[in-house]
DNA sequence: CGTATCCTCAAACGATCGTTTGATTCCTGA
DNA sequence: TCAGGAATCAAACGATCGTTTGAGGATACG
């Protein structure tokens, strides 16, 4: 199936309109329906460029996933190299790329996206994220592993955790991160950036 | 201790049949006939009962509240008079009656719901959760802001915030809260206790 | 021009959804 | 004992779900 330049703009427009009622209803709750008319394309469309809903879903997964975790890894790999980095370090390769994509087009919906598929415990869901981003969250648990040798690996995972829950809560748009007016966006996402560091960085660290 | 009994009320097996169903599979994602087939009653029980699905969801919420934020309420009650009361303290009143739930019967699986509720933004159970719990979160983060004088009102709540976060996703069963064999149930409710307040505050106090 | 391929479209498929109905059974109080 | 409300039941309601179909339009290449 040769992705003709003509098919682009449909896909792209079902992506995007999937990615805003995921966010909004829920996998379950945006009908195909709902999807394709907000996109302006036939019912049809979805299972012809998709297959099926599921596979459309993980496409919407992949697309911001693929390039997320890609800056994330590149962060963390000019970092592993340098005897000196600090806690604080490893915890902006993780954060910053995402806040990069929340202030980025659509970017923000897809952190809400995110946020339900945490919720969901639904297993093929799971594993698919698994298989194809695990390895991210194992590169980063082991990072901070060496810069805390003094945490027992149970409580390193514990901690790590918490670090998750609390920023993936924060970054899918529940918490105060507004800008204000007076403040210029690569400012705003400079002091988040901050906020959530220390906070995470504090709790690693906390005795 | 099963979910339900052919011995509990019809109001009840509906009860704990639902809890489970939209922990497992969400709101829209358990239906009317799963959920009655599991409680062992007719179809038409939950409209009988209940009036609609949407007030069976908010009574399934109420059931396990209306304890909870009793049990919040009281113990940060206590706290409030003593004048060197920490944040530890605080934390505290606010975790321990949540792992209390957790282990006791099918808390746990409220625990998840609840974590789904946060991530769906449907404005008609937000509004339901906030009119009704909405002053428990108020009073905490009250006392949050006397014991830390120094924050900003926007930094106190931003890192609030990102505790709620934390201890949302934890407490849903993300984490690595499984107790071992050879660690008694209460021992190891004070343990996942300490985890947790010493994580929050060190965040909380983070300079 | 003709034809092969990609794509779009309206329509329909069977399944399942939340809800309602009306009859029937159960149980209690007088 | 028996009347009457409470509770349960099978069945059906209209609506909506994800998916499939087959015809027709669009486009590129010989």
């Amino acid at each position: 199936m040769p992705v003709t330049s003509a098919s682009m703009p449909t896909k792209e427009r079902i992506l995007g309109a999937a990615e805003e009622l995921f966010a909004r209803h829920g996998f379950e709750g945006a009908s195909l329906r709902q999807l394709t008319s907000a996109a302006g394309v036939n019912l049809a469309a979805v299972n012809y460029h998709f297959g099926s809903k599921d596979r459309l879903i993980e496409e919407v997964f992949r697309r911001r996933l693929d390039q997320l975790n890609g800056r994330r890894m590149a962060a963390l790999q000019k970092i592993t190299g340098e005897p000196d980095a600090t806690i604080e370090d490893v915890l902006a390769a993780f954060i910053v790329p995402a806040l990069e994509l929340s202030h980025d087009g659509n970017g923000s919906l897809f952190m809400r996206v995110l946020a339900r598929a945490f919720a969901e415990h639904d297993d093929t869901l799971r594993k698919f994220l698994s298989d194809n981003y695990g390895h991210v969250m194992r590169q980063f648990t082991a990072e901070f592993a060496r810069l805390l040798p003094n945490l027992s690996k149970e409580e390193l995972y514990w901690r790590v955790d918490l670090v998750t829950g609390a920023l993936t809560h924060a970054m899918s748009g529940f918490g105060m991160i507004q800008r204000k007016s007076d403040v210029p966006e690569h400012r705003h996402r400079e002091q988040t950036a901050e906020h959530l560091i220390r906070f995470a960085a504090a709790g690693l660290k906390s005795p």
